[in-house]
DNA sequence: AAACAGCGTGTAAACGTGTTCTCCAAGGTT
DNA sequence: AACCTTGGAGAACACGTTTACACGCTGTTT
């Protein structure tokens, strides 16, 4: 179809090894064929064909990401980082979404190992050991979020769960709550059981007895359904913590649906600084963990065992922030 | 590094070329060879390279996407149904963001050239003629979403907006409002004034005269402006039209601080059933536009280019359908 | 019996780069 | 004058797959 590196070697009236060499700023090129060859590729509009590249080249340059769902709003602004991450680093970068079907999981890892990715980011816990086994085998690097432990080709980012919550739960202290309600998510989730143990956890270290607490189910109905129990309760809790953005959402209009005023009532916070949050109404107190800037984490994960001889896998904190909203305000007993 | 289709072809005894036919599903092979390859190619765990494979394979069967903002809530369920319906036709697909930058639009436009797609979907507006004349040039089948004409390699997808906007006022017609009116959004954009023209044709069409109309600036703060402002208008409209769903958040979040309740004193309808819509409290009554079903139409649309000898682009369009929420009731004067 | 068709399979040539090795010329250095 | 250094030509080969074509076998037709 388009032009080959063989045209503009003829073009310059060079060899196709310099022409190369030019491209790939290996320097053994003087300087006046140098200049002439980079305009020579500009005015014929050559572009080098990437297939024949990653084949010809052992290293492919190129990662992988697999999420589980896009639609999901945790993820598109960690693909954004990742991506940009990425593109900086000079990698080529494809995509996968499971959609939470572990075959298409499957699918998603054969497309990577197809392609040869130097390291792949793995977003979403349907992902079977052999998966993992085969990776490795292969010298595939990858990256976990809270699962697994960091070995060799494998690191792991942790999402500080803890700090995050422990902020809420300061936060509403101050602002004199005593009584927090906690509507908590998926029970086998790991990032939803560290976020109900540090609840507990942080209660404590305030003084307060943690409780009650209610399950959700990580979505609006959840949320719903645990805001219109809060709101029968007796005596009542004075704030209540959802697991995420979206089941304070549900929680919110659980409550209000009860004849409830937020904040003035009852105070609701939620986690993960969805733009949910912002645009709620009212807006939602949340915590901020940097999306975008996690992408950009698990990039920097897989360059530097991408990039090791001997890759040594590691353990990334990524840290969190309280952000404060309407949604929560004091309480005078 | 792995396998080699040399590696299996001596495995099972037979010439690369069988192997290839098998995995191609040419069926130029005996039942007992067949089987014999299947079952090893299982058994060693061989996967096709597919940079080799693009390589010496005429067609590439790669298509790409093209979009300005993963994170904007329109995109992540086109990308969806493209990726589903791409991946169903047994295409690659590759993904690539612009963030409105024009130079990461022409960065993504040569990758997509270096891959050497079949098509590719433009999803965002910061695109120079120079660049489609470039993919025409090279025989790259375009979709465009409400943009230019369609032409032999250009495809165009008109979403359904007069519909949309007409199913709106004719339900709110039937609901006893008369007094609608409309807050806008960015002047210059293509499918903001088609939602407004389409405002004004539908009030005439049901013997209304159009107006107020507000400008607002697509985002939450234009919303909150134009419902402050409509608060405080005499007489005032009994149903405000907003031009997409964030908007409507914003519009309605205005005329609550101003004391007015939601439907009972005036009604609210959004556009594009974001999730915001449905999680808004109340939930706003919107128009769906079908972004997962828009994302698989072009990719069909993309399909039907590149696999006819002599590509004839046509125009789609894309439905709207009304969605009925709780910012909206009935008007009894 | 010769010609033929069809099927299953092997052979070898692409596909467009990157890599590497040999070789060479011109200029500069001891 | 013998010896480096630099910039580059030229050619071959690797990369893993696809694919056009050739070949041989079997069974059928003329």
């Amino acid at each position: 179809m388009g032009l080959t590196i063989r045209d503009v070697a003829k073009a310059v009236g060079v060899s196709t090894a310099t022409v190369s060499n030019v491209l790939n700023k290996r320097g053994k090129v003087g300087r006046r064929t140098h200049d002439l060859v980079l305009s020579t590729v500009k005015r014929l509009g050559y572009l080098p064909n990437i297939h024949a590249r990653r084949l010809a080249s052992r290293d492919t340059r190129t990662m992988g990401i697999i999420v589980s769902d896009i639609v999901n709003p945790f993820f598109p602004e960690v693909i954004m980082g990742f991506l940009a991450r990425t593109r900086q680093l000079g990698y080529e970068t494809i995509l996968s979404e499971t959609n939470y079907d572990p075959r298409r999981t499957q699918e998603a890892a054969i497309r990577m190992m197809a392609h040869n990715v130097g390291g792949v980011a793995i977003m979403t816990s349907e992902f079977s050991a052999r998966l993992i086994d085969e990776l490795t085998r292969r010298k595939i690097a990858i990256t976990f979020l809270d699962l697994a432990p960091a070995r060799g080709y494998v690191s792991t980012l942790r999402i500080d769960y803890a700090s995050g919550i422990e902020q809420i739960v300061k936060y509403l202290y101050q602002q004199g709550h005593r009584e927090i309600a906690f509507v908590a998510g998926r029970p086998r989730l790991k990032s939803n059981e560290a976020r109900l143990e540090a609840y507990e956890r942080s209660m404590q270290a305030s003084g307060l007895k943690p409780g009650p607490v209610l399950h959700g189910d990580l979505r609006f109905e959840g949320g719903l359904a645990a805001g219109l129990a809060i709101a029968q309760m007796s005596p009542r809790p004075t704030a209540v913590m959802a697991v995420n953005d979206l089941t304070a959402v549900g929680v919110m209009k659980g409550l209000v649906s009860a004849g409830l005023r937020i904040p003035q009532d009852i105070s609701v916070t939620g986690f993960d600084k969805t733009r949910l949050a912002e645009y709620s109404n009212p807006s939602i107190t949340t915590v901020d963990i940097h999306r975008d800037l996690l992408g950009q984490m698990v990039a920097d994960a897989l360059h530097a065992l991408c990039s090791s001889p001997n890759p040594q896998g590691r353990e990334y904190e990524v840290s969190a922030e309280l952000v404060v909203g309407d949604s929560s305000g004091p309480w005078n007993s």
